[in-house]
DNA sequence: CGAGCCTGTTGGATCGATCCAGACTTCGAT
DNA sequence: ATCGAAGTCTGGATCGATCCAACAGGCTCG
């Protein structure tokens, strides 16, 4: 029975729990995949050589013949230096988890710099998985439309910034605007009134997405929002030369960011101030990264549910196999998490 | 040729390819992988089919006949709250890239609480993957026994401790000895005496290692030891309690501590005594965590190269399906990153 | 000039699970 | 006693790439 083939013993295969079960290989099958088709002492007595064999299926020659491989493929964007950013890891692990208990594996590829479509691409040819979950919606959305026309199953984490209403996959995201109106209302609530926004350059569409929360929580509350407002890139060394100058012209006493990585940057000038974040100027972040939970005193942030949005990813992902209905888009809402930076 | 099956366009296969450029399956199998064996001309000719159809091997039938599916599996362990340490997401990175490059795709699977061995389990019996890729060495080598008797091949990431000397599987580890002296002596130099160590309890062999570096750099420059250590959980909360204890009893001027976590403690607790990290007093961490490069003004921490660990581990991989030689150890040397923290 | 060798190519078998069509059993109804 | 239908179970074909044994055609060499 145990048959051995260099150093690895070969696992059994349906045939072999056939022989020792006194069945047919269909009849096994069946008991594996439509346990109700048998008759019940047929079953039991295929489940006790199933299990006394630790008999599992291929996965290669199931794949082949149903050509569905159980697998998500998930391309990892290149790290940044310099952003605290670390939004993807934390989706990844929320990932894995809801996906196996729905049956799927995660299969990692690389996001090459010169060509996105490169590794979907080849993934797609070679039937290595059975759907895409794509996540770098913020950069333009070229991977969406690609996929679209290579007629490719995905899902997307992040609106289709270009065509919100009738988006032709199904797609989840956070209302992050909502999560800027969050974090400005809880500083207004703690006595603020000039309240900076420290946010992403123009073209990034999240940036204005989140900037609008911003401001309309300040509307709402009829405060200023002349000259407290900049726009710069996503880094830690811009976000402290923003604060800088925004500290010398405008005088706020806290500041809303787009980022934890924005956020940094504000305590790292506030640092080299000797001024004492949450006491003498308020600060939130973005993203409630890592980095937000350990700097000390703690940094504000809004926090993104990405495990909720991993499950609704993954049930979107399923709703995909079935009939074509329109697809769905979910907006979730974040929460905010308050430390001792306000 | 372009058949739909559903909404999905079934790419074309081998059949296909070799109708096209008039030659057998046989041949243009040979043109993928043994390219020598064809005449010029008929090379050129089938490359060029290739090339028309857009074909890429199916996965599935690939893997059927040849046992092999070219996937790493990689288990996830569970996020630890209150923890800086995002190691294995910085290592899943430099894993992804560098095992690409080698024509290998990184499988995620969740490291459930309960039965560690579980998900390598399913993976293993259903043929899923080549090879595993274990890093979670540190809880002791159950793992690793466990795929041993299965006769399941892997490298480790990490030194198999039960048994250093006579492995029995590949395995790339980093000198974390080596770490923490760099750290000690780069505090030395600085001027500082009185250096105190706060580590991981006992238990943690990895801990012992590193506390090994500090004592040693310590006894090297006849510098005092005694009273200067303490051992406690991997977390921020007892990493702010030793340094307060130690601040207390025994007026260290420097930190060197075992995790970037541990650190965090230290500029914790040095945030709400007022004093400032880098000039009242120093600290150095390890892992170089993104907290680590943001948190203000900077925390010098011993960086783990795990892109050249990745590397190597792939590269021990390749040597697992040749001949079986006596398995290695590879020990790559850390470097030190200097911020502000001291 | 034919044996022997190499190169390039061929059809058929194979990997393991699932799909398909058909056969056999059981059982209530006529 | 016969029939049909539902319920069980079976052998053969199939998914697509690779392995295998064998075979043309061109070449050298005795």
């Amino acid at each position: 029975m145990s048959r051995v083939i260099g150093r690895l013993a070969a696992p059994p295969t349906l045939a072999d729990v056939a022989e020792l079960a006194g069945v047919s290989r269909q009849t096994v099958s069946n008991a594996v995949n439509n346990p109700d088709l048998l008759r019940e002492d047929t079953l039991a007595r295929v489940q006790a050589a199933i299990e006394e064999l630790g008999y599992q299926p291929n996965r290669a020659a199931r794949s082949l013949r149903t050509r569905s491989s159980r697998l998500i493929g998930l391309r990892i964007p290149p790290v940044q230096e310099g952003t605290a950013n670390a939004l993807i890891d934390r989706f990844v692990h929320a990932l894995v988890d809801t996906s196996a208990d729905a049956g799927y594996h995660i299969l990692l590829f690389p996001g090459e710099a010169g060509d996105p479509v490169a590794g979907y691409d080849e993934l797609l040819r070679s039937t290595a998985v059975d759907a895409f979950i794509v996540t770098d919606t913020l950069q333009g959305d070229s991977v969406s439309s690609w996929l679209r026309s290579r007629r490719a199953p995905f899902v997307a984490f992040g609106r289709p910034w270009e065509n919100p209403e009738g988006a032709t996959h199904p797609w989840v995201d956070i209302d992050s605007a909502a999560g800027a109106a969050l974090a400005t209302e809880h500083l207004i609530e703690k006595g603020h009134t000039r309240i900076a926004w420290i946010g992403w350059r123009r073209e990034h569409l999240v940036g204005e997405e989140r900037r609008s929360g911003w401001s309309r929580a300040m509307h709402a509350h009829s405060l200023p929002t002349t000259g407290l407002a900049s726009r710069v890139e996503d880094t830690i060394a811009s976000g402290r030369a923003a604060t800088a100058a925004l500290l010398n012209e405008a005088a706020p006493t806290a500041f809303v960011c787009a980022s934890d990585t924005l956020a940094l940057g504000v305590l790292h000038e506030l640092h080299a101030r000797g001024l004492r974040p949450g006491e003498d100027i308020a600060v939130t972040g973005f993203d409630d990264s890592i980095a937000a939970q350990t700097v000390p005193p703690g940094l504000t942030s809004v926090r993104q549910p990405l495990e909720d949005a991993a499950a609704e990813l993954v049930k979107a992902l399923e709703g995909l196999q079935g009939p074509v209905g329109s697809p769905e888009g979910i907006l979730l809402q974040p929460t905010l998490v308050a430390r001792g930076s306000s």
